[in-house]
DNA sequence: CGCTATAATGCATAATCATGCATTTAGTGC
DNA sequence: GCACTAAATGCATGATTATGCATTATAGCG
């Protein structure tokens, strides 16, 4: 059914372009274009065409993958810490870096993605982090760069 | 409050690591560890994290930015191509693709972002597109790439 | 062509998500 | 510690999305 394939490349069109905030305000946008289907449809092809649905502010919208990293700001580190974050302190290679009740293990793994090259391991318990790094000198700069992502610098 | 920010670092942990289909499912994840909270609040998380909901073959799932493009399979005009291709033409430096209906312009458009150095630009009516390029032999260059994603190479 | 199998769609409705408003909980400054 | 202000949350419900089932359109095929 080529009407079908018309419609739904019409689709990512109009998500790509337009603030998209429902299925049944993309029904009026193909209306416009002279194409008629019901909700159930646009779910449909919504599912189809794999258009993600992310909440703002002013609302939820749709969007295209590309668009939605595009719109992601930070890493994960960096949105965890500043929220998370409650001391540090260290000793040798050692860092214990303590964090609010059940904050550990989210921002140990999200140290672990970063793999920073002065990281050996990391161990998490519910609020507080063992970093093993490779030196002293390494622990001084990890722990200077994790204060400032934690915006306590 | 300290809790909120503990919540939603665990939120996108269990994101980034378990397959979640609804907040339903979410809320039960949390209960798990010590976390209840009602469906309404996870909403307003979701909204607050930027999570994103995108749909599948088995189910819709919540994903985080830099999942949903990992996710995402090829660019735009990869994925018309297929859908909304019906010949191609040309002569001198002048292309004349031929679409579905309606698939002229969004075809045009996915063209025009791909940026391809030999295209100057194009015009796009409902089912036909011209397409400008730098010279003959990069007339039959795109022709030949164009063919290809539109698989019919 | 007419017939059959398959895909696409609509309809009605269930499932899920978002939100206004009231209430509770934290955070602050005496 | 107490009062006060703002943030966070729950509850109830409205809005939006997903889906089972029946129907209709489409693609092949003889």
């Amino acid at each position: 059914m080529t009407k079908k394939r018309a419609r739904q490349a019409v689709i990512l069109d109009l998500v790509a372009h337009h603030v998209v905030g429902s299925q049944e305000e993309l029904r009026q946008l193909l209306l416009g274009r002279q194409m008629d289907v019901t909700q159930a449809t646009l779910s449909r092809d919504i599912r189809d065409l794999g258009i993600a649905r992310v909440g703002g502010e002013d609302g939820a919208r749709y969007m295209l993958p590309e668009q939605v990293s595009a719109h992601d700001d930070k890493p994960l580190l960096a949105n965890l810490l500043p929220q998370l974050f409650s001391r540090i302190d260290g000793v040798g290679e050692l860092i214990v870096l303590h964090t609010v009740a059940s904050g550990a293990q989210p921002i140990a793994e999200a140290i672990d993605q970063e793999d920073f090259e002065e990281v050996m391991g990391t161990i998490a318990g519910d609020d507080t982090i063992l970093i093993v790094t490779r030196s002293s000198s390494a622990r001084l700069a990890l722990t200077a760069r994790l204060l400032e992502l934690a915006g306590e610098s």
